[in-house]
DNA sequence: CATCATGATTCTTT
DNA sequence: AAAGAATCATGATG
């Protein structure tokens, strides 16, 4: 390996005659091969910077500070100065505002949708069941599913609000050094607002780069916890015995019009112990499934008319027998 | 472990 | 908006 030929290759002077409000860094294409007029090693600048001390740095300061002092600043600044307008104006044409990314957008939305980016409220679970139940729109049954959920959530959210603040921070810091630093250099060279403005654009534009990640990686995240427990909403428990019955009993007794009206769902919703939008599930899956094979259901079917025309006997017959629930081993309860 | 039963979801129809 | 139809995914069962 011959690293160190090729540093030596790469640094010429070119890489002072970019941009003249840029840092070299953040322009991009300075260096690359070029006539080896000088060919300074590179090795001694960084030996220069490794030996620097509180006394060199003293020592500039004081240089500075001359510089600043010295008689013919001012007009050597205006000069800068002019030679600045000049340029200015062939630069001015590079790209000022970018659209807004639509991924960046998709992303932004997303989040939003999923509670994770709105803002953060103090019940923190609170929210989060607000957002499930939004986009999960039928659930909202069993909460005890739910809990795990968001309290995933919840530790998603939070993660994603300290990184969020983490880079907003180290964004703002780096912008205000870098500021200053400007301003500083502002006395010795001419630096137009408008072209901290635009340095400050471009350390926003690096940094919500970065942030993009984030928003990325907790989308993800969030894909997978939905799949897992949201999706886990279709863990499809069996009702109990009891429920069936019941609904069973039902569909048999109005064979000839198996609609239970909205008062009916939420009567044998109370009696089965499930919601609204289960009855009309089991109602809707009885219906059709009767219907698609009427033979396979016509043992069932004999069964539970006997037994409410037995009930219908007894109650008949034992006039105030307010309700017999369970019946739990009559006579089709087993074989 | 293959198979069926069953609750839930999604899409289409009415 | 509600029902029908198709489909998915899990539970139960043998």
């Amino acid at each position: 390996m011959d690293e160190q030929t090729r540093l030596m290759h790469s640094h010429t002077g070119v890489g002072m005659a970019g941009h003249p409000g840029l840092p070299p860094h953040m322009q991009e294409g300075t260096g690359g091969p070029d006539g080896d007029g000088r060919k300074q090693d590179i090795g001694d600048i960084l030996q220069q910077i490794m030996t620097i001390t509180d006394q060199s740095l003293d020592e500039a300061q004081a240089r500075k500070h001359a510089l600043n002092c010295h008689r013919m600043k001012p007009a050597l600044f205006n000069v800068l100065c002019e030679i600045k307008e000049k340029t200015v104006l062939s630069i001015r044409g590079a790209q000022e505002e970018e659209p807004p990314d639509p991924q960046l957008m998709r992303l932004d939305n997303m989040l939003l949708a999923e509670g994770v980016s709105g803002p953060e409220k103090g019940g923190g679970s609170a929210a989060a069941a607000a957002a499930a139940a939004a986009s999960g729109g039928v659930g909202a049954d069993n909460s005890t599913e739910h809990s795990d959920y968001r309290a995933k959530l919840t530790q998603i959210r939070q993660i994603y609000h300290t990184e969020l603040e983490k880079y907003e921070q180290a964004c703002n810091e780096f912008t205000t050094h870098v500021m200053n630093l400007l301003r500083e250099q502002s006395r010795t060279r001419p630096i137009s607002p408008k072209e901290i403005e635009r340095m400050v654009n471009i350390i926003h534009r690096k940094f919500s780069s970065i942030q993009m990640q984030l928003k990325q990686s907790t989308c993800e995240a969030v894909m997978i916890l939905r799949s897992r427990f949201l999706d886990a909403r279709r863990k499809r428990r069996n009702f109990n015995k009891q429920a069936t019955e019941i609904l069973n009993e039902y569909f048999y007794s109005h064979l000839s019009n198996p609609y239970p009206s909205e008062e009916a769902k939420e009567e044998l919703a109370k009696k089965c112990a499930i919601t609204v939008a289960q009855v009309s599930n089991w109602f809707g899956n009885k219906r059709i499934r009767y219907k698609k094979n009427i033979g396979k259901f016509q043992e069932e079917a004999n069964m539970y008319a006997a037994r409410t025309a037995v009930n219908a006997a007894n109650a008949s017959s034992h006039g105030s027998q307010a309700n017999s629930p369970s019946t739990p081993n009559s006579s089709a309860g087993d074989l």
